[in-house]
DNA sequence: TTATGTTGATGAAGCGCTTCACCAATGAGA
DNA sequence: TCTCATTGGTGAAGCGCTTCATCAACATAA
């Protein structure tokens, strides 16, 4: 293990002193240093391959660079973090951008929204992203904090957040209507708990909406809500059996559940889209992984990802508050039939 | 924004030097405090919610309390980092028997490993996992930092590094020898490149271990190697049919590709497993999401990922080398038929 | 009595970096 | 000539914590 040079090596080696070669280092404004000198220091720093201890920078500058993540829905235990390849899709590109601005990304595992103003405080997080919060959620706490927070898919009115997400509820409207046009009249709805203000809810709305434009009835019956994840849409199709009201399509709020729904229907001895059209939500990759494919509504899932990383690393810099409503579209593939 | 209280605070509250306060914070061994004065700062930090700023910790104990993770073989730019669920599952659980430890997780998200020895220094990891690196790789910078490396998944010989894996050869010959039972002769190998070291020689060199056994001659014609993702397994599908060797069944070296033969195979309009049986690797989610339900070598992935993290952690401590195979079995679903 | 431990607690020196306040030198303006 | 900016650069004080060396007080052994 070499000595580890520091700070104070580079600025020996090009002839200055500490201050100039930290200012030359960070590229700081507003300080006057001469090209050459600086030059002189960054080659130094080149040559001796130095590599800043952020553990330091940290504590004097009071900047850690760390951008911290909360995904509150993740499960309890070591179990399944990313159930929903939604996440993993989402973090890719929050990190990627994060990086390339110099930041890095703590992620939380567990359900810690409880302590993890614990972690904002002792990490020095520098800004926060969360995921699908609910209203009443221990974000309150990290607002403290007085941190940057940027809430991406939550239905919070707090003018401090920074907000990302899809018109949830235009969205609903959007994959029903879409079903309406196939010619589809009684359409189920499978989705997470659509109360408590998230985006559930709002997806609900859409749904509502269109069924109403189209002069139908909203009918409680075709109505499955429950966990966002596969076996539930798996269960879902036995249910929707066993009821027998007669769908001839489903509008489900997440791909993973429509997946559940798909697999289901086929281990019941139905085939989609014959016998159910499913259109689907995030047109994650499993969307495509599965036979028929499926038809969704798609969202620019790493598009969201990387602009939450981007507004946050903006609101640390200053930037002002941005509430941003990313654009989504119905994608047609294989789990949908027309009907005359 | 309220002040920030530190060690001090809690000090001076207690009645006690800033050296007591933060000898009863750490717990720190062969320290004499009397019992009553640790009584007495615990209290104080806790009526103060003291929470201790890690970077002054780090800089100070040169600790960060910090374990870095590598996945080389993830994607570039923005794309999908955990395409294979292996790895959102792996990490889910790393990180939580991580922060059990006091620890926390970095993740890696590019394909960093050349520049990630830059990370080990500036942020001071106390550790590193590395997953599935190939001989070869960029390792061997790391592993002049000093701090413990522990492989995943890796087959590289030096006893530097400490190891976890499973025997990647003997589930290779275990799935095979599956397939031999119910009866198949002519089984194709759907596998990652084979060569250069990896586990995907591993597998490949236990397919023909079964073959051999059960006086089968290798044919390369059954070999089908690619990439290690839905894509190569949908393309395998068509490519197997066009080539109609008469295989009736194939192993396939994990479940992400076995998920696109298996569609593969039903968009080419034929079916599983009545025209071709499969058994898969890995049993993450994804094989019992899919109809039929996929018949796969089971390895306890969280298992893993809580493993290296123990494990690096232990090392940390000044843990003795640690070199650990995870148990394997074969779980029956209903991918595979058994032929007289 | 003195020497020797033992227990409980502390002062102060950093860890490697940032940043405020300040300084020396030079040029311009009057 | 003197003053006042401007440019280029530096000294030193921390950031909040750990940890080494040291100490006071008291008990025990010789």
């Amino acid at each position: 293990m070499a000595k580890r040079i520091g700070i104070h090596d580079v600025a020996e080696a090009a002839g200055v002193s500490v201050t100039t070669a930290s200012y030359v280092l960070n590229q700081k404004a507003n300080t006057r240093i001469g090209a050459d000198t600086a030059a002189r220091v960054l080659e130094a720093a080149k040559k001796l391959s130095y590599e800043p201890n952020l553990s330091a920078r940290t504590l004097a500058s009071r900047q850690s660079k760390l951008i911290g993540v909360i995904i509150p829905m993740i499960g309890a235990g070591r179990q399944v973090m990313f159930s929903n390849p939604f996440y993993g899709d989402f973090l890719s590109a929050a990190e990627y951008t994060a990086r390339e601005n110099g930041y890095h990304l703590l992620i939380s595992g567990t359900a810690t929204d409880q302590n993890y103003s614990s972690v904002v405080k002792t990490r020095q997080l520098d800004g926060i992203i969360v995921v699908g919060a609910y209203p009443g959620d221990a974000i309150e706490e990290i607002k403290k904090t007085g941190i940057p927070i940027v809430l991406v898919d939550c239905y919070i009115e707090d003018p401090y957040f920074h907000k990302i997400g899809i018109n949830d509820r235009h969205c609903g409207y959007l994959a029903t209507r879409y079903l309406l046009e196939q010619g589809h009249r009684r359409i189920a709805l499978v989705c997470g708990e659509p109360s408590g203000g998230g985006v559930m809810e709002q997806r609900y709305r859409g749904y509502q909406d269109a069924l109403q434009e189209a002069g139908i009835a909203h009918d409680s019956r075709l109505m499955y809500a429950g966990a966002v994840d596969y076996s539930f849409g798996e269960q879902t199709a036995a249910e929707l059996l066993r009821r027998g009201n007669g769908e001839t399509a489903a509008f489900v709020t997440s791909d993973i559940t429509a997946l559940g729904l798909l697999n289901g229907m086929r281990e019941q001895g139905k085939s989609v889209p014959e016998d159910l059209s499913i259109i689907g939500f995030d047109d994650v990759s499993l969307s495509w992984m599965c036979v028929p494919k499926l038809t969704t509504v798609h969202q620019n899932i790493s598009e969201k990802g990387s602009l939450a990383a981007q507004v946050v690393v903006d609101a640390i810099h200053g930037g002002e508050k941005r509430d941003v409503m990313l654009p989504v579209h119905v994608v047609e593939r294989a789990s949908v039939r027309k009907i005359k």
